[in-house]
RNA sequence: GCGGACAUGGUGGAAUUGGUAGACACAUCAGACUUAAAAUCUGAAGGAGAUUAUCUCCGUCCCGGUUCGAGUCCGGGUGUCCGCACCA
């Protein structure tokens, strides 16, 4: 009988979902819960190998608690609002609704065709009129527990399309459609209060010790909370009318007396008085405003400034006084937006030190250096060492010199020390059509209000015009004009939607329930929460997790949760990538479309024959073709060797490699593994009885499996898991095992056999678990425990070395004394040569391990 | 530019967390079955060398260090990938 998975597949597919074998129950307090979720896909319209990957190591996680007798929550959903679906609806003339929802039943088409075990009663999508009811109410919530605030903040402009862009559609300074050189402007905006939070949310992270400590990291730098002064340069009388002082921070303030100049931001409030009299000034800020908003723009550009004239003093020394630039390296959301340059001490300083000419004077000297030898040339000294050339603080070590500074700052009445963090507030406000109504009201009195709870939710209007550039809600005829309800005054819609990130940042709350009433059942949510098990990519490990850390404190504070953090497991997952390929003219070819030369050397295109050039394997991408699309495969093999494949060999968090070999040696395996199960069958009906002595070495074999594979799938070590039943399937495939098996023996392995593959390939173990004549679903067997008394512990290989080199090895039982593995050793004929004439001085014994003699 | 990670045979990876480097696979080669091919089964295999059933040396990106012993720990470097707040 062949292994058939176009057959099988569909099959057990619409029999779980009619048995709803995976509808989770509701909260039951006298059962272990687990909630798995991977992060939930925005609708493209196809799924790819990555959703391929995210949710089948998702399913094995899911399939394995089942077995393992816990109370799963394994939900989907998704994140539906965002801008390709404005991007279609301008390119293809298609409303965003439209195309979401067809995307949505697409997907869910190909979703379910992998076998997942998911509640699918749980599904919905952010942009589902209900969700956006509950994520405005939470809004709300927010405003009136001071959480939100409005200011004027920066955004990227097209001053061709008159649009706001994101940060992806800037490409080297210039937008992605018009070409224009894209500008910074000003706009007031809603913010979240995130910094508040700066604190809780870094010693939050200690606690989290089921996440990756890479990801833990990462968070912590983001945060970046860094201990400094703030303190006030005088600016020096003649200046007095644009301003009397220059407030800056520092985490320096032992290089003090190395400073040079002052820099403040293009945007500072004295550079745009100075702007005002000086053109130059204007031209210069202007061009700092063509460069692109975001940090990584700012932070690569060449370091320049503007000499402002102005001069400050040096807070120490009245007689130092230093210029004041405008550069475009300072930020104006870090600190003060203020600096000063100690360049001996600071590269970027040191840099821009050097093109204006200004004075490099070193302060601190390098441990085992004499003062005098101190030279700073083209590289900045950031190290330790003794403070000098610095009056009161000479002779101080870097931390006590940043302490006396700092009090003498204080004494002076124009500075103190101050904890800063890098996390800046959370700007929410987009200016675009496709995502959830911000609920507010600015009435004609002037008031900025929210909308009245019974009025939400606010929908979006769907005539709507993208023939035109801009946000269409503000160019809407009659969507944004309303009247207050209470006043009977006239009022406007705020016409920017939500940051897409606010959606995912408690959609696994409103998992736990589909509540009508609110936003989130706390009963459901006691018990659902935190998520067990998250997993998606290591891409989201700042942005989404730490939002969604805030959002749930957040939700703590108006009192639509009782925890603080969401998850308390992570996992990031790695990208699937491909090999690349190109014709002649340098096109990007997909992988279907290639086949082998026939002298296996070359790649030709399928259909003209054209030479293909290879490319390094990349993260599989739209743009460079380098896509296999999971229909086709699930098509080709079946979703099992699909799921095989991505489990396989690499550890899943690291990027894993599509290639059709590998794909094509899974599919074989798949057969074996079902030729294996076919071969047992017919053992068990056969009713044989065996040799006995040798029926424990099989169970041994099962058992070792069993141990093995659940350990590893503990770990989520599922290659290695994978490893494990490579070679579990070898053993018992082998012609030598199949002819010495008794019937009860095969009958046995088999029921632990067909349960320990059902996470993986659970088509595949339920097709069996039927064909063999076993009661019930698969899914819902217990996991085998293994035994231990089959496990073998009595013997081992113990490695004799000299000198820590392999020189031979003893099989001894484990619990051997060193002086009889030594005595052993000794009339070891081999250990006996290589140890003549060497004077022994010592020897290394670990117990059941290894034995070194040092000689 | 800043922050983070990774690097082991021809390839993906394993190594009990400082104790036999290369498990398990892919690709390769040889054999069996077959008229033949595919599929399947069996076996070989890091590199170099020798006195070739065996043994020796070299070998985990590069340089240095700690240790009886380093793929694993420490310092320095190189390369690749990810994030940088309006992509999701």
């Amino acid at each position: 009988m062949d292994y058939s998975p176009k057959k099988i597949e569909p099959y057990w597919q619409d029999l779980w979902s009619k048995e709803k074998s995976f509808a989770c129950e509701k909260s039951d307090k006298n059962l272990p819960k687990k909630y798995i979720l991977e992060m939930f896909p925005y609708p493209s319209g196809r799924i790819h190998m990555g959703h391929v990957r995210n949710y089948t190591i998702g399913d094995v996680i899911t399939r394995y608690r089942i077995t393992k007798g816990d109370n799963v929550l394994h939900p989907m959903g998704w994140d539906a609002f965002g801008m390709p679906a404005e991007n279609a609806a301008m390119e293809n003339k298609i409303h965003p609704k439209e195309w979401t929802y067809k995307n949505i039943d697409s997907m869910r088409v190909q979703l379910k065709s992998l076998g997942l075990a998911i509640d699918w009663d749980r599904e919905f999508a952010t942009c589902d009129h209900d969700y956006i009811k509950h994520q405005q109410n939470i809004f709300i919530d927010f405003l009136k527990n001071d959480l939100v605030y409005r200011k004027e903040s920066e955004v990227n402009w097209d001053p061709v399309d008159n649009t706001v862009l994101a940060n992806e559609q800037v490409i080297d300074g210039l937008g992605w459609r018009s070409g224009a050189i894209v500008e910074r402007r000003k706009l007031n905006q809603w913010f979240l209060k995130i910094s508040d939070f700066s604190d809780d949310l870094l010693d939050g992270l200690e606690k989290l010790n089921k996440w990756p400590e890479k990801v833990k990291l990462m968070q912590k730098n983001w945060i970046g909370k860094s201990s400094g002064a703030v303190f006030n340069f005088k600016v020096v009388e003649e200046f007095s009318k644009i301003a009397d002082k220059i407030e800056v921070y520092t985490t320096r303030p032992d290089t003090l007396f190395g400073a040079s100049f002052c820099a403040i931001a293009p945007d500072h409030a004295i550079a745009t008085i100075i702007s005002q009299n000086s053109d130059n000034a204007l031209k210069f800020i202007k061009k700092c405003q063509k460069i692109a908003s975001s940090e990584e723009a700012i932070e690569k550009v060449i370091k320049e400034g503007f000499d402002t004239g102005i001069k400050v003093q040096h807070p120490f020394d009245k007689d130092i006084k230093l210029p004041v630039y405008i550069a475009n390296f300072v930020l104006s959301s870090y600190g003060k937006g203020a600096i000063f340059g100690c360049p001996a001490h600071d590269q970027r300083d040191l840099d821009f030190a050097r093109k204006y000419n200004l004075p490099v004077l070193p302060v601190v000297c390098p441990e085992n250096v004499n003062k005098k030898d101190v030279v700073i040339e083209n590289e900045a000294y950031i190290g330790e060492g003794k403070i000098i050339n610095s009056k009161f603080l000479d002779g101080l070590n870097i931390k006590e010199a940043k302490k006396v500074a700092i009090n003498k700052l204080k004494e002076l009445r124009i500075g103190k020390k101050e904890i800063n963090y890098r996390l800046r507030d959370w700007g929410i406000s987009r200016q675009r059509y496709w995502g959830c109504p911000i609920p507010i009201l600015y009435r004609e009195d002037g008031k900025i209000i929210p909308v009245p709870i019974d009025e939400l939710p606010i929908t979006l209007p769907e005539d709507i015009d993208f023939s035109q550039p801009g946000n269409p809600l503000e160019k809407h005829p009659t969507w944004k004009y309303t009247t207050c309800k209470e006043t009977g005054l006239k009022a406007v819609r705020e016409t920017d939607t939500f940051d897409t990130f606010i959606d995912s940042s408690w959609y696994f709350a409103r998992f736990c329930e589909l509540d009508d009433s609110k936003p989130i059942n706390r009963d459901e949510a006691n018990y659902w929460l935190p998520v067990d098990q998250y997993i998606g990519g290591i891409e989201h490990a700042i942005l989404h997790l730490l939002y969604s850390r805030f959002f749930t404190r957040a939700l703590k504070i108006t009192g639509h949760l009782e925890i603080k953090e969401p998850f308390d497991g992570m996992f990031t997952q790695g990208m699937v990538c491909h090999e690349t390929y190109s014709n002649e003219r340098g096109d990007w070819i997909e992988p279907k479309f290639v086949r082998k030369g026939d002298n296996k050397q070359e790649s030709l295109h399928i259909d003209t024959g054209e030479k293909i050039k290879i490319g390094p394997s990349e993260k599989m991408s739209k743009s460079k073709k380098n896509i296999v699309d999971p229909d086709d495969i699930i098509k080709l093999y079946g979703a099992d060797t699909a799921r095989w494949f991505v489990l396989s060999d690499s550890p899943p968090d690291r990027d894993i490699f599509w290639t059709e070999a590998g794909i094509e040696s899974s599919n074989k395996f798949i057969n074996k593994i079902w030729r294996t199960i076919l071969d047992y069958k017919e053992i068990v009906e056969q009713k044989d009885i065996k040799n006995k002595s040798e029926q424990i070495q099989f169970m041994k074999v099962i058992y070792k499996s069993i141990k093995d594979i659940t350990l590893n799938l503990e770990k989520m070590s599922f290659n290695k898991a994978i490893a494990n039943i490579y070679s579990l399937i070898g053993e018992l495939s082998k012609s030598d095992t199949k002819e010495k098996i008794s019937s009860e023996t095969a009958s046995k392995i088999l029921k632990h056999l067909i349960i320990i593959l059902s996470p993986f390939i659970p088509h595949l173990a339920e097709e069996s678990w039927a064909h063999v004549g076993f009661e019930g679903l698969v899914c819902k067997q217990s996991w085998p425990e293994f035994d231990e008394s089959f496990t073998d512990n009595e013997s081992a290989k113990i490695v004799v070395q000299i000198n820590g080199k392999k020189r031979g090895e003893l099989l001894l039982p484990r619990e051997t004394e060193e002086k009889e593995v030594v005595e052993v050793a000794n009339n070891n004929n081999k250990i006996k040569n290589d140890l003549a004439g060497k004077e022994i001085k010592k020897i290394i014994y670990v117990k059941g391990r290894i034995l070194n003699f040092v000689v």
